[in-house]
RNA sequence: GCUUCAGUAGCUCAGUCGGUAGAGCACACCCUUGGUAAGGGUGAGGUCAUGGGUUCAAAUCCCAUCUGAAGCUCCA
């Protein structure tokens, strides 16, 4: 970040912000200006407007802009006294907000927190334009290239003064800026393949899921070949926690609400939960979480040190109201199935458990060459009052994870705020195409629920102990997984994965008998077909074929059925040619068993 | 939840100034039986998201609701 921040890149961007604000005050005089950084690829600026900004708008600032740029304009630079500064933008009322704050030293020009009271402020002026801002800026307007810039390539949006829902909701327009035209266009281009790439698209093309208005927004109905995908993980999930201790259990998606009263989650959440429902006087709760049942069967019977660890999981399914405006896909939904685990350790037993829950997460993420993502842990935010717990169980919890992160070797970045209300944790964040951040697995440390449920075991002088649980998703829910995965391979999954792994392709209806005979073969070796048994020519069936991203296309004509064989065609358009049905049952077998992400 | 934009066939979309709806893909049937990226024809399929309003007349203009998109806020 901070080579971005010193480079030229940088200063193009945040200049173009200024001239784009420049043009905004052309267009609308009246409007107010509030900040304008330059972000990953681009820039914004918000703005205070008296009434919506229109395309036609938007298209007349972009072009005032590449004019206001070939003006040949300096950007001049100089430091003004506090009172000065205030004389200058007292028509902007956001600009004297953050003057005010600047000096007290509360925030940076872009509204971030920082230490230092200023005693000067900086403003840069370019033409008839005059910012409070640190810089850098490019010297001279005539060092960006007024046809590299563009800001109607996204719609602009609404932004929160501050990013407090609280505060006035600015208009958002963003922009983007590059060295050269090419780049421009390169950058449009991929993000144009970003959004084919995009899984509610790629869901729609291949079948995976849908949703309907009826049912209930943010409520994925799974189609038969998503749900070969999601039970195919969840099989293979469920397998290895078995093989690694785990001991699955089930439980209901409902519970009383005084569960949810003990554990915490209620009232604290109540905004992000469905309503109770009320029968025969008693209220019940979809659940938020699968947490409180599970400790409820470990609260069922009396615990020694020598069941410890115990680790409980189950796929269980969640309910949460998530605020509409949230809802994306399947990576933000109002029911999602947790890869969950409660594991109920002794003290000397944290370390060790934590320690292979994260490595259990990267074995996951390894097998299917997951490798695009950070590591965080969520502590608390010492300001807020969201969290349970006493501070001691707060900061046995985090160094606990700390360490573990150090003896993984994990890098990984603490941020304030980003804790369960319960305990911290240790997530691991991936990014959509769109490069919108999404977090998958979650290993998280809790004192704080065994206390509330006054959980106990006997330990070895006969005293009674106090456990100590660990929740850990490897995929953290199955929905955002999947939808992730596809983004990831682009719908093209792995074999193992994939809903349909060979596509029988009979070349005339005299084939199809033959086709059939191949189809129970491979049925019968464990592989998933389908026959296109359509009065289609071959060259339209293979293109339907490449259309499912389906891994291996299987031709037979004459030749084919004579031989006893199959014509082998690869997704990737390689052609292996003709080989004996076992042999390529051999070789598919291999690369399904293996969870190959290669083809032969 | 908020701001802005959008909603026409299963999917992707066209539909000019307000004059009662179109294409491609998919689907059904017919012809074609073709050896590695889309053969031809015919047909079926729409209360133009829903409900109100304006008008002689509404897919088109207005209002409300629902749903979706981008962003913000939030995310146990």
């Amino acid at each position: 970040m901070s080579a971005y921040q010193d480079s030229k890149l940088y200063r193009i961007r945040h200049s173009a912000a200024h001239i784009m604000a420049q043009a905004m005050l052309e267009r609308f005089p009246e409007a107010k200006i509030a900040i304008g950084p330059p972000i990953e690829d681009g820039f914004y600026y918000d703005f205070d407007l008296p009434r919506p900004i229109n395309e036609e708008d938007l298209q007349w600032v972009e072009n005032r802009m590449k004019a206001i740029i070939g003006g040949d304009h300096a950007f001049d630079c100089r430091e003004v006294s506090p009172e000065e500064a205030l004389a200058l933008f007292k028509d902007q009322p956001y600009k004297v907000e953050l003057i005010n704050d600047l000096v007290s030293g509360r925030v940076d020009d872009n509204g971030s927190p920082i230490a230092e009271p200023a005693e000067r402020i900086t403003i840069y002026t370019q033409d008839t334009f005059m910012d409070l801002c640190r810089g850098p800026h490019v010297a001279n307007t005539r060092d960006i290239n007024p046809d590299a810039v563009s800001i109607t390539f996204k719609m602009p949006a609404g932004a929160y003064w501050r990013g407090d829902e609280n505060r006035q909701q600015l208009t958002r327009i963003y922009g983007t800026a590059w060295e050269s035209p090419e780049e421009l266009q390169d950058y449009l281009h991929r993000l144009e393949e970003a959004k084919r790439r995009d899984h509610r698209i790629v869901g729609e093309r291949l079948g995976l899921f849908t949703f309907s208005s009826l049912v209930g927004k943010g409520l994925p109905l799974w189609k038969p070949k998503g749900t070969i995908l999601r039970d195919t993980l969840e099989r293979w999930l469920r397998q290895v926690q078995i093989d690694n201790g785990y001991e699955p259990v089930v439980t209901p998606h409902i519970g009383n609400l005084n569960l949810y009263k003990t554990s915490g989650h209620y009232p604290y959440y109540k905004d992000s939960q469905y309503a109770p429902i009320v029968v025969d006087d008693e209220e019940f709760l979809l659940r938020p979480m699968n947490c409180p049942h599970h400790i409820m069967i470990y609260k069922s019977e009396m615990r020694s040190y020598r069941d410890l660890p115990v680790r409980y999981a189950e796929f269980g399914t969640v309910y949460r109201y998530e605020q509409s405006g949230e809802l994306h896909g399947l990576t933000r939904v109002r029911g999602f199935t947790v890869d969950d685990a409660h594991l109920f350790v002794t003290p000397d037993q944290l370390l060790e458990e934590f320690i292979s829950a994260v490595k259990l997460t990267q074995y996951v993420f390894n097998t299917l060459g997951l490798t695009d993502f950070r590591a965080r842990v969520g502590i608390r935010d010492p300001e807020s009052d969201k969290y349970v717990g006493d501070d001691v169980l707060w900061t046995q919890a985090t160094d606990a994870i700390l360490q573990a992160c150090s003896q993984l070797n994990l890098p990984h970045t603490v941020e304030a705020g980003e804790a369960a209300f319960y305990g911290p944790k240790l997530d691991f964040i991936f990014r959509d195409v769109l490069k919108r951040n999404w977090q998958l697995g979650t290993v998280q440390v809790d004192y704080n629920l065994p206390e509330r449920f006054e959980l106990e075991y006997v330990a070895d002088d006969n005293t009674r102990q106090r456990p100590i649980m660990i929740h850990r998703a490897p995929f953290g829910s199955v929905e955002r997984f999947v939808g992730i995965i596809i983004e990831h391979f682009n719908g093209m999954f792995p074999a193992w994965l994939a809903p349909v792994q060979a596509l029988l392709i009979p070349i005339t209806d005299r084939n199809v008998e033959y086709a059939e005979g191949v189809a129970a073969a491979l049925k019968a070796a464990g592989i998933r077909v389908e026959i296109d048994k359509s009065k289609a020519r071959m060259g339209a069936k293979i293109a339907a074929g490449r259309e499912q991203n389906v891994p291996w296309m299987l031709i037979m004509g004459d030749r084919d059925a004579a031989a006893g064989a199959v014509s082998v065609r690869l997704r990737t358009d390689e052609d292996l040619g003709a080989m004996p049905l076992p042999q390529f049952i051999e070789m598919a077998s291999g690369v399904i068993e293996s969870k190959s992400l290669s083809l032969s």
